[in-house]
DNA sequence: TTGATCTGTGAATCCCGATTCACTAGCCTG
DNA sequence: CAGGCTAGTGAATCGGGATTCACAGATCAA
């Protein structure tokens, strides 16, 4: 985000840049290198291959993720504002960039980032999980089984934001709304009270 | 499932039982056309390329697959009922079988079998939008963005059954607890008083 | 019987992107 | 300034899998 002074960051940067613009595929060490300003080779002095790259590109960004979520948790008090706190988060953060969260999430990697890419799945969805138990644990939530449910909202999250199905494609839906829903969603699938689901009238 | 008559036939089968047992990526034209008991210049006999083949190879699940649940729905009366059974039908299905479900919705394929899984998806995303559509006019469930919500089931499905982070791998539990789990969740997830949520009890 | 067409063979070829490597340029240190 | 280090160059190499192709056998119609 703030200024790539070394060569290393310059090459992270590119690729983070390549990543969301076009995706993995896309992203040759030659494309990377040359937006770094480099040739392919010095690419190899930094990093000890391709792969590599990838994971300190998905780790940085996967962090800062976590850390907005995190915060974002802390910022507000009691479970349903903890929850959508964090639902929005995601959601508005993926919504920004679509290419990024797919990426993220879905893409097509190496098995070398694919680990990465797991281990930052499995964090949100064990934070997920906390969360969860926490509200069952002060009545806010029915029972429930919290694992099945908290891979069951990330998934619902990621496949209505991100997923080749999502709505804005087809039928464009102003993104608050589209987040309004998915906490809707979500609220009730945990078992809160529903509130708003999103669409208030008979279109 | 019955009769491989044909080399055609025999091809498809082969490619379908190598998707199954180890992925897309693994299912090389060299594999495929040895266990189909020819040599790889024969395929081309046959499909104009590799992607064409498994074109033909997704399409033949997915048809299967969303006949299965048309019937499944068709067999249920009731909105609650044929809910229940769409979600059970597809989970059990999944559930018998990970890779090829993992296959046929996330795994990294040529543009050309992805537009396939698209159009796969968007059939069973439809019908599921469909199926709440029905709902929120009996009053089955409350007013909402129907579009969204079902892109939400689907991805709540998909990633509690096959996605990285489905419990069996890590915590084992009995496949019927994990679909009981799963309608629970969407159940609620769209408005229905949610019934049993899978843990009866605090483990 | 002849030859035309179809199906199959499998080694050779192609393609394409990651990786290597012989070499250059700047820079510091004694 | 020589020697040694780091950073960088970019063409050549490598690897792996899809695709092609020159060459059979088999079948069938005339």
């Amino acid at each position: 985000m703030t200024a790539p002074a070394t060569t290393r960051g310059r090459l992270v940067r590119a690729a983070s840049e390549l990543l969301e613009e076009a995706g993995y595929a896309t992203a040759s060490v030659a494309a990377i290198a040359e937006r770094a300003g480099l040739a392919t080779g010095a690419l190899y002095r930094h990093f000890p291959s391709k792969a590599e790259l990838f994971v300190e590109v998905f780790r940085n960004v996967a962090e800062a993720e976590l850390v907005a979520m995190e915060s974002a948790a802390e910022r507000s008090s009691g479970f349903e504002e903890r929850l959508a706190a964090v639902i929005r988060t995601y959601a508005t953060s993926a919504l920004r960039n679509r290419r990024l969260a797919w990426a993220l999430v879905y893409e097509p990697v190496d098995p070398l980032v694919d680990a990465e890419r797991l281990a930052y799945r499995r964090r949100y969805c064990a934070g997920m999980a906390d969360l969860l138990r926490e509200g069952v644990r002060t009545g806010a939530i029915p029972e429930q089984d919290v694992e099945v449910a908290a891979a069951a909202v990330v998934g619902a999250i990621a496949e209505a934001l991100v997923g080749p199905l999502s709505p804005l494609p087809g039928g464009a839906q102003s993104e608050p709304a589209i987040v309004a829903a998915i906490v809707g969603f979500c609220r009730g699938a945990i078992g809160l009270t529903a509130g708003s689901r999103g669409k208030e009238s008979t279109s």
